[in-house]
This record gives structure tokens, sequence and C-alpha cells, in this order.
DNA sequence: AGTCGAATTTAGCATTGGCTAAACCTCTGT
DNA sequence: ACAGAGGTTTAGCCAATGCTAAATTCGACT
């Protein structure tokens, strides 16, 4: 059993490569909702300039993402007016924000400080299927206890 | 201390994001000498086409990424001859095993299953900061007991 | 030695995500 | 009313990562 085909091991293994680089391209996506959503509801508006700072990109860049976004369904804009989500955006941040909550908790809660935390969960959040998440929240609910 | 201002909330955030982009630009030379040095150890040299079959991604595409790790130092290739690791190259490889090991026994000792630990893991190393690193350590450390 | 199949490389292309500089709108305060 | 500041967009660029198709080289077997 552990001596695995030539074959059957680099179909496991380019699969867990497909499964980064899938990540990947929906992670850009996911913080702009999410950062979006923030802002809303933070400060009642979200402007391009805003989620331009808090990203840490240039302005254009925020522009040309924000096209994208509005192609795939997630934004709406007129033009010089600040963002709004669609129903689907607010889904996406919804999901995105509980994720990374959760992700951002178990790392606290396993006894990283709070900035390291706060930076790494920005990263991992987007590679944690749904059944990790389910065993950090069960790791969680115990240490209530 | 709750009330911060909206410019540190920026910087402050913007930090792990532009720390997420500083990750995914390592990210693929990493993989590759790990892989080139998992290919060396296992079946004694590492071509081109095990590395495409291994991440899952075409012929020419490796060429490519071959030229620039060996631009970086991490590689080195005569044309049409397999694969060679520079000292750096293999410590970096070493680093990256080391890294990815932590990080997937600590998934599967959280309670995650075999094929999600394999495949979340490969994104997830990463993302993980040294602190967060000794974090998973001292967790399996205690599981042991 | 010659041929053929597999591996490798080259060429040419597309997409994503980033940048700067310059032009353009909006809104607010005088 | 309108000037100026600040926000937004456009234009044009670049690098990274992927692809397919075609050309090339290597090596093993007759
Ligand atoms: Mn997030
Ligand atoms: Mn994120
Ligand atoms: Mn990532
Ligand atoms: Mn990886």
């Amino acid at each position: 059993m552990a001596g695995k085909t030539r074959q059957s091991k680099a179909k496991l293994q380019s699969a867990a490569f497909r499964r980064t680089r899938s990540d990947h391209s929906k992670e850009l996506a996911a913080d702009y909702v999410e950062l979006i959503a923030d802002l809303i509801d933070e400060r009642g508006s979200a402007r391009g300039t805003d989620v331009a700072l808090r990203l840490g990109v240039a302005n254009a860049t925020v522009v040309k993402m924000l096209k994208r976004l509005q192609d795939m369904g997630l934004v709406t804009q007129e033009p010089y007016r600040p963002i709004a989500l669609t129903g689907e955006g607010w889904e996406m941040a919804e999901t995105g924000r509980k994720k990374h909550q959760i992700v951002e908790r178990f790392l606290l809660a396993l006894g990283v400080g709070e900035e390291t935390a706060r930076i790494d969960s920005e990263g991992i959040e987007h590679h944690v299927s749904d059944e990790t998440l389910r065993a950090m929240g069960r790791f969680l609910a115990r240490q209530i206890s």
C-alpha cells in the first residue's frame, strides 16, 4: 500500500497543485468583496481609494479589477460613484467573513499573537477546505469548555 | 484602543495583503525545488516531464520556469539533460520540506483526513509564518504525550 | 549506422495582476 | 458661479504564469 505507482503518485500530487492554483484564481475576488462589504458596513460606502489603500495597491489597479468583478456579477458601479455589492457579492462576502474569522480565531486559540494571526489568516483562509474548516471549528468549541 | 484611525486601519490591513502577495511571489519557486528534490531522492534524477506531470502543467511551462529558477541560482541544467539543484536549491528544498511536513502533520493531528491534509497543506504552507509554525510544532508535541 | 519514439525546447499567444502618468469628473467652500 | 482638491478613469506599460503547436535532440533498438 505504501508503494504507489509513479503515475498514481503524479495524479495525487498534481491534484493538490491544481487545487492550490484554483484557490489562487478565486482569492482576489474574495478579498475584494469582503473588503468592500467591510467598508460599506464601517463607513456607509466603499470608494475606490479606500479599497486601494487597504489593499496596498494603486488606484488604477482597483479600477481594472472592479471591472472584472462587475463582469463576474459581484459588484455594480456607475462611473465616478462608490462601489455597491450585488446579492451574490454580499453572499460571497458573508461566506468569506465567516471563514476568515474562524481561521483567525483558530490561530489565536493555537497561541499565535494577534498581529501574526491577522496577517497569516489573510493568506491561509483561501486554502482551507470545508473539512479543515470544520476541524478548526471543533478545536475552537473544545477550547471554550 | 478598539477605536482605530482610518489610516492606521488601512496600514495594518494593507500590510497583511502585502505579505500575502509576497508569499505568492515566492511560492512557485519553493514548490519547484521541493518537487525536484523529491524526484531526485525517489528516482535518482528529475526530468522535465516528471515535474510537469506532478505539477499538472504543460512541459513548455516547466521549461520556462526552470530558466527563471536558474537565474535565481536554485537550479542548474544543461540542455536536454535532467535537472540538478544548486546548494542554495537544496537548502530551500530542505526548509520547504520541513515546513510542509509540519503543516501536513498538524492538519492530521487536528483530525483532518489524509487526502484533505495533503491537498490543503500544499497551499497553506506558503502562508504560515515562523511564529505560526512554532505554534503548530508545540501542538504536535503536546499531542504526542 | 539508421530509424523511431520520447523528451525537450522554441515560438507565439492569452490572461492576470501590478505599476505610473496624465486626463477627467464631482463636490465643496468661498 | 467657479476654483481647487480629491477621487476616478484612461492609456500604456511590464512581469509572471499558463497554454498549444511545431521543431529539435537524444537514445535505444534493430
Ligand atoms: Mn478574508
Ligand atoms: Mn485573504
Ligand atoms: Mn495562497
Ligand atoms: Mn506548496
